[in-house]
DNA sequence: TCTGGGGTCCTAGGACCC
DNA sequence: TCTGGGGTCCTAGGACCC
């Protein structure tokens, strides 16, 4: 059996936590730049506030009915995250951290010593509860597409309080049934207009069509084990994350700029400080990478036509974690992809073919010496920048130009909440 | 007329997820 | 005026190899 642990509107959740007034109040968080709606209280989903909604669409609506309303505030979500994660890791067998706010949990073999799983899960979203403030819904089902929709059902569902076990072959029907079928784990919009047009709109006809049929209509593979597990059969195993933390398999730094851009010192100047936050992030997870692609972007949105986007992907000599070196490499990227005179909307830099940092075959001609120095080097930039804050120390190439007090890639973000449990500055002061 | 077959690696692009 | 960011997996097709 899989558990699916969901937190309930998790960034309103985390912003709730330290301003209980918000709490029966419609809320929601907006994207970076403030561009999108990114999370809703149930209330502002009642008023018709759509998730991905431009925030500018729905100002009107906003502003007419008194909604509460938030910048991102990722360095609270993710701490508030860990805490989560944290606890249910030490009361599972196994934890897979599938998002920021869900995970998958193992249960194999609890029932045997606690009887009840729904029972069991009923205490787990207690204790998160009064640990942390953040209320979770629980569905548990023999697949994690099963897991996925039970939870579902147990988040809409009053009666069930929260947690939801599929272990019959009648609650699988009922779920089934109860379930549109562009809200399966999987079907997205391409797909739920096909299976539409061909008159399947519920869970339980997906569910009864062969696994033939799918891999024809829903992408090969992918769509024959989504109907398999809707039947009930397991196709994707638990994936534990180690220790609470998610390795990656690619990293990426990406930003719409907050106005466009067409200098190309400022464009490599963002470009520079993407690569050095990525590499931050390689680091941090102990990895090297082998490629790196710098993409640069026009607006999507306008009269121009495609394609937008144009990236450079360059094999690198050997695996780095190496910011001088990564900045090297996405100076060149760039050079090859720009194009004088165009408007730059959004630009970024992927790292992929990572791989544990160390195990690098050594470069030929490079003193070993000379390449212990770097990453030396390295570690102790990121430990000075843990101890005095992001940025405190940087590449000058990731700096901003001269005469520019704001990085003209940074955008908008005018309802940001303090950083209260990562911050010294921004902790909560309670009077007595 | 007839012109192998099977494997690997790479890239681009599509679809989905939170 | 204003439309996020960071991921995953899979497929198809081309190049290349023996």
């Amino acid at each position: 059996m899989f558990a699916l642990v969901d937190c309930n509107s998790f960034y309103v959740s985390c912003e709730r936590v330290f301003q209980p007034g918000l709490a029966n109040k419609p809320v929601v968080v907006l994207s970076n730049n403030d561009g999108c709606i990114i999370s809703r209280s149930d209330e502002a989903k009642a008023l018709g506030v759509r998730m991905g909604e431009p925030y500018f669409k729905v100002k009107p609506l906003i502003q007419r009915h008194g909604v509460r309303v938030f910048s991102s505030n990722y360095a609270l979500y993710g701490d508030m995250s860990r805490r989560v994660m944290h606890y249910l890791a030490s009361v599972a067998p196994e934890v897979e951290i599938y998002s920021i706010d869900e995970c998958f949990l193992d249960l194999h073999g609890l029932e045997a010593y606690h009887g009840s799983l729904p029972k069991l899960a009923a205490t787990w979203r207690e204790q998160v509860m009064r640990r942390t403030h953040i209320p979770v819904c629980i569905g548990i089902a023999p697949t994690k597409t099963l897991a996925k929709l039970a939870n579902r059902l147990a988040k809409k569902t009053p009666a069930l309080k929260g947690v939801l076990q599929l272990n019959s072959e009648q609650l699988r029907q009922w779920a089934l049934e109860q379930t549109p079928v562009e809200d399966v784990w999987g079907i997205g919009g391409q797909y739920a207009q096909k299976l539409w047009a061909q008159g399947i709109s519920t869970a339980a006809q997906l569910a009864s069509q062969s696994e033939g049929w799918a891999r024809k209509q829903l992408g090969g593979v992918v769509g024959a084990r989504l109907v398999r597990e809707l039947q009930g059969t397991p196709c994707y195993a638990l994936a534990p994350s180690e220790d609470g933390s998610l390795n990656r398999k690619s990293i990426a730094c990406t930003r719409t700029f907050g106005e466009p851009l067409s200098e190309y010192t400022r464009v490599a100047s963002a470009v520079a400080y993407f690569t050095s936050k990525a590499a931050e992030k390689l680091r941090r997870q102990g990895s090297a990478a082998n490629v790196l692609t710098v993409f640069i972007s026009k607006s999507r949105y306008g009269t121009e036509p495609p394609p937008h986007t144009h990236s450079a992907v360059l094999t690198l000599p050997t695996a780095t974690s190496d910011t001088g070196e990564l900045l090297r490499h996405a100076r060149a990227a760039l050079r090859r992809i720009w194009e004088p005179g165009a408007v730059y909307r959004k630009a970024g830099v992927l790292l992929d073919g990572l791989e544990t940092a160390g195990q690098q075959q050594l470069l030929l001609f490079e003193p070993n010496e000379q390449a212990e120095r770097r990453t030396k080097l390295m570690a102790e930039l990121d430990k000075l920048n843990q101890r005095f804050g992001a940025g405190a120390v940087r590449f000058a190439a990731a700096l901003p130009l001269k005469g520019e007090y704001v990085m003209p890639w940074v955008g908008q973000s005018q309802w940001q909440t303090p950083a209260y449990t990562t911050c010294w500055e921004d902790l909560l002061c309670i009077q007595a």
